[in-house]
DNA sequence: CATATTTGACCACG
DNA sequence: CGTGGTCAAATATG
């Protein structure tokens, strides 16, 4: 019935094999044009950040899709990296041009090795009680979902700021001792649809999405619609795979609107109503017209 | 009862 | 001392 990990198999990674690759000659045609006289550094970095929002969002898309495989594994490590290179081109970027940053963004982009070594052999959740913005990596995206499990932990209204700042940590930071943290506040302006700056702190040491799931998958491999279940029970947006909105890491305060953000207003029958509240789920692509949905994805990049 | 969110308090940084 | 990040008790939900 579902057929994740049946004979379409192939095709998701031959698609993402395939964007990867446009994706990435934007991204090379787009930093040349950069340099040459009268460009308008403001369009690249838009034009990159365009990019990079698509990649996240395909990264989202695509891990509810992925069979279990050293393949998939490899696919969705490539785009992860390729957001970070977003990241750090964006960064390299603003930093030149000076443009406009990210309220997070004063000290630019910066790989999480250098924290990540020093927590090391700490317990949690020995964290500073404050931190400064060093090692962060500010996103600015309309989409939330990451392909990991959040915990709201906090809530505040930010000096100056329009919409409250909410704090997340990785679910298992209890559990595996995962330091990730992530703050989301909406973005000032008033684009449609809304924009979030998404600071990560800290990177995911606790094996989950991917990895954690393949017991799972395995265990139910003999029957490829539960595994397909069990698969979206972990990959689903946190707001569907927990209809309490108590549950749900999006949905506090305002945020109701965050839903839309999960399942784009492209991708027909997700069963959300607009308060946010009932879900007709479990999410399934089977109704998706997931090809004609990628292809318009990669046509808006050109 | 387990788990997640809410929210006021606390605390460190600048 | 103001601000932002985190804690933890209270609360909500299945």
């Amino acid at each position: 019935m579902l057929s994740c990990c049946g004979e379409g198999e192939g095709r998701p990674i031959k698609s993402l094999v395939e964007m990867e690759m446009q994706m990435q000659m934007q991204m090379e045609m787009a930093a040349p044009r950069c340099t040459s006289p009268g460009c308008n550094h403001g369009t690249v970095i838009e034009e990159i950040s365009r990019a990079h929002e698509l990649t996240s969002q395909l990264r989202a898309f695509l891990l509810p899709l992925l069979p279990s495989s050293s393949l998939s594994e490899l696919a969705v490590d490539h785009l992860t990296e390729m957001i970070e290179c977003y990241n750090s081109a964006l960064s390299m970027l603003r930093a030149a041009g000076g443009c406009r940053s990210t309220p997070s963004d004063a000290s630019g982009y910066c790989a999480d090795d250098q924290k990540r070594k020093r927590l090391e052999g700490s317990e949690w959740p020995v964290v500073p009680k404050k931190r400064r913005n060093e090692n962060c990596r500010p996103i600015v995206t309309s989409v939330l979902y990451d392909g990991y499990q959040w915990r709201k932990y906090g809530q505040k209204v930010i000096h100056g700021a329009t919409h409250p700042k909410s704090y997340f940590r990785c679910t298992y930071s209890k559990d595996q001792g995962c330091p990730a943290t992530k703050t989301v506040q909406r973005d000032e302006s008033d684009a449609d649809p809304p924009k979030y700056i998404v600071v990560y702190r800290m990177a995911h040491t606790c094996r989950t999405n991917m990895d954690a799931n393949l017991p799972y998958a395995l265990e139910s491999s003999a029957t490829d619609t539960t595994s397909v279940v069990v698969r979206h029970q972990h990959f689903c947006p946190p707001s569907a795979a927990t209809p309490n909105p108590s549950q749900s890491s999006y949905l506090s305060d305002g945020d109701q609107e965050l839903m839309h953000l999960v399942f784009p207003q492209e991708v027909p029958g997700t069963g959300l109503d607009t308060e946010g509240e009932t879900l007709s789920l479990p999410w399934t692509w089977e109704s998706l017209e997931l090809d004609a949905y990628l292809k318009t994805m990669m046509d808006s990049m050109y």
